[in-house]
DNA sequence: TCCTACGATGGACTGGATCCAAGTCAAGAA
DNA sequence: TTCTTGACTTGGATCCAGTCCATCGTAGGA
C-alpha cells in the first residue's frame, strides 16, 4: 500500500528513511505485527534504527488513524494496518494466529438501553476465539 | 459469596488465610480489580501477604473457572468474579470505569462459516466503548 | 547552501507480571 | 494430640513491554 506513504506526505508528516520503513513492513491483510516484530523487520532494512523510533512512530500512526492497536492476549501489542475498513478478530486460542473477519449485524445494535447505564456507547469491539486448523 | 468459599473447598482446594482474603476481596457485581488492587485490599486484613501469592491465586481461580480474566486497555489485567453468568464488558473510555452488560443475542451467529477461515470457533467476547454520564 | 525545528538514538527507567529457593503450614495419619 | 509431608507462601531477582530523556542528526524551507 504505497498511497499509505502517499496520505502521510499530503498530512505533512515529514519523511525519514526510519518512517517509510515502518510503513512498508506495515502492509498487506491479516498483518497484526507486534511492535518488536515490527522493529526487526524494520531493521533488516535499516539496521540502526531504534526500538524507541519504532514505538514512536507506531503511536503516530495509530493517532493519525492509519493503523488500529490491538491487544488479544494481555501480552505485547499489535498493529493492525488495516484500518480504513471496520472489521472485528478471529483469534486461535492454541498458537494465537489472528484473522481479520467482518461479521453480519451491528453488535451495538444487541446492546438494549436498558443495559448501556446511561454511557453514550461508541463502538463494539468482537473478539472471536477458537482454534484454527492447524491446532485442531 | 461464600459459597464461593465452599464451591472451593469442596473442589478439595487446600484452604489458607491468604487464599481466603483473596476469594473475599473478589465478591460482588461490577467488580473488576487489578492484580495491585486485590493485593492492596487482601493486605489490609492480612498485612503480610506477598504479591507473588495474589498472583498466584487469581492464576489458579481463573484457571477453576470462577474469574475470568479482563484486559481492556492494555495495561494491568482486571479480576472478574463474575464468572458463573455469561457477559460482555462496557468501558469507559474516559475514566476506564467497567460495567458487565448482557447483550441480546448471539454474537457468534453473526460469524457467517465463509469468515470463519476454518476455525473451530469458540467464543465470542464483546467490548463496548463509550463515555459514562460523569465524563460526559 | 545554510538553518533550525523536528525526528532519531540508545541507555536508563517504569509497571506489570513471573520465577525461584527457602521457609511455613494445612490437614490427613497415627 | 502430635507428627509428617507435600502443598502453599514469601520476597527478592528477573523478565518483558513500553516510556522517558538528553543528545545528536537531518529534512526541507529560506
Amino acid at each position: 500500500m504505497s498511497d499509505l506513504l502517499e496520505r502521510l506526505r499530503g498530512r505533512g508528516w515529514r519523511m525519514t528513511a526510519q518512517r517509510r520503513v515502518v510503513a512498508e513492513v506495515l502492509n498487506g491483510d491479516h498483518v497484526h505485527l507486534t511492535a518488536d516484530e515490527v522493529h526487526a523487520r524494520a531493521a533488516a532494512r535499516l539496521p540502526e534504527i531504534s526500538r524507541a523510533t519504532v514505538y514512536n512512530t507506531l503511536g503516530e500512526l495509530v493517532s493519525l488513524g492509519e493503523v488500529t492497536e490491538v491487544s488479544t492476549d494481555g501480552r505485547a501489542k499489535r498493529y493492525d494496518p488495516n484500518a480504513h475498513r471496520p472489521h472485528q478478530h478471529l483469534v486461535c486460542s492454541g498458537c494465537g494466529t489472528i484473522r481479520d473477519v467482518r461479521p453480519t449485524g451491528d453488535p451495538l445494535a444487541d446492546l438494549p438501553t436498558g443495559e448501556r447505564f446511561g454511557f453514550t456507547v461508541a463502538e463494539a469491539q468482537v473478539t472471536y476465539r477458537g482454534l484454527c486448523p492447524s491446532c485442531v
